[in-house]
DNA sequence: ACCTGCATGTTACTTGCGGTAACACGCAGT
DNA sequence: ACTGCGTGTTACCGCAAGTAACATGCAGGT
């Protein structure tokens, strides 16, 4: 039948792009965001053409790769979401989690914030990366749902918790991106200061002495 | 005089150099982040070369670009945080005025977040771009410092404000990354959101029915 | 056995960009 | 008139994205 037939090849092309993404995967940890088509290639012991056979263009194989460390990251996330304990140590623990990644492959997770580094972007007849971050939306709609689910927010919960999701999720994104670069504290030390940020603790606080205070 | 010759011609480069910046900056208004060097220069009514004497590099050219806005925008939050009003007041006003920014000029805006663009990178002897954003950074130790300056935040005071000032900011970028993309609220409405956020609304939330709460 | 269809792979090319070398003009000062 | 120098050009290199055209291995029907 051609439809076994079918499905054998389809499944050996399926095994076929998971050996690509995995290698390409290798390169971009080693070289970051701007791992180029040939290096991929040759990563995989084969030649351009079959990338763009599989993937259509760089877009798609960034889109595919990105999908790959997304879900992975958004199903980490999840989980610490999802964990029987306070609110605030699972907020804690949310921002662990994440911080925790992008510490562990600081490549991977610079390619996956700004995968628009294409180059000179020809796009003859596709726009990639038309916006940057496809990991940021999507943890900021995925966080916003969640709290619009759990949350009592009285009126407009939905538009408030969304931006709330993406509020929240760049602000993890920004403190992250800045202490990896710089480490000026632990780990431990930056979830509890971010934390105390979502806690109100910026409106608590009391003025300095000399002014009327931010 | 040698001296007077030199500063006429080197006021006369300054000149020309602003002309120029001015030319990039109508193509990255027009074109976005990714303009050509090509593009430039011809909007500018001369050739490559000349901006490579001028700026060395894209890098260089698109890091002067960037101050010039980075600058003017830095300037305007500074006026809004200084303004002699209540905290919440003025955090809004800052917001408020960052958001109003990104609104006038989505292009340029892009153009300072993103602009890693450079493409193959050869990078003989300078590193463009390692990481991404001046603007976020320049943004988030600016309002670190206004926040450790103007609080009373007890211990690690210095830590915790910049914590603070880079996370609010990574907030504000990607709430208003979102919201330019999507449109789903007014400004204000945006405003009022994060300004709640910030002000601990999301401690405060009461727990929704059939679940601890976030 | 033979031909056909098709996926897989290759080499060799085009296009477009960042960046540079080499050459040409205009205009001070001696 | 000759020299220095800043301004401008054309023509080129290297490299990366993307494509066309050709080769090969393996099903399955006649």
């Amino acid at each position: 039948m051609d439809t076994t037939e079918r499905t054998d090849q389809q499944r050996s092309a399926d095994r076929r792009r998971r050996e690509l993404l995995e290698a390409a995967d290798r390169v971009v940890l080693r070289d970051g965001p701007q791992a180029s088509m040939n290096a991929i290639a040759a990563e995989a012991g084969i030649t351009k053409p079959i990338l763009y056979r599989h993937f259509g263009d760089k877009g798609g194989l960034y889109a595919a790769l990105a999908q790959r460390h997304t879900d992975a990251l958004l199903d980490s996330l999840r989980a610490a979401l999802d964990a029987p304990a306070e609110r605030r140590e699972r907020v804690e623990a949310t921002l662990d989690t994440y911080l925790a990644a992008i510490e562990a492959r600081p490549q991977v997770y610079r390619f996956l914030m700004h995968p628009a580094e294409g180059g000179q972007a020809n796009e003859p007849g596709f726009d990639i990366g038309k916006h940057s971050a496809p990991l940021l939306r999507r943890m900021g709609e995925e966080l916003g749902t969640v709290i619009e689910e759990r949350l009592d927010l009285g009126p407009d919960s939905r538009q408030l918790a969304r931006v709330w999701g993406h509020g929240i999720v760049g602000m993890m994104h920004a403190a992250g991106d800045w202490w990896l670069g710089e480490r000026p504290c632990s780990r431990r030390e930056l979830v509890r200061s971010l934390a105390d940020l979502l806690w109100g603790r910026l409106a608590a606080a009391g003025d300095r002495i000399g002014g009327p205070g931010f």
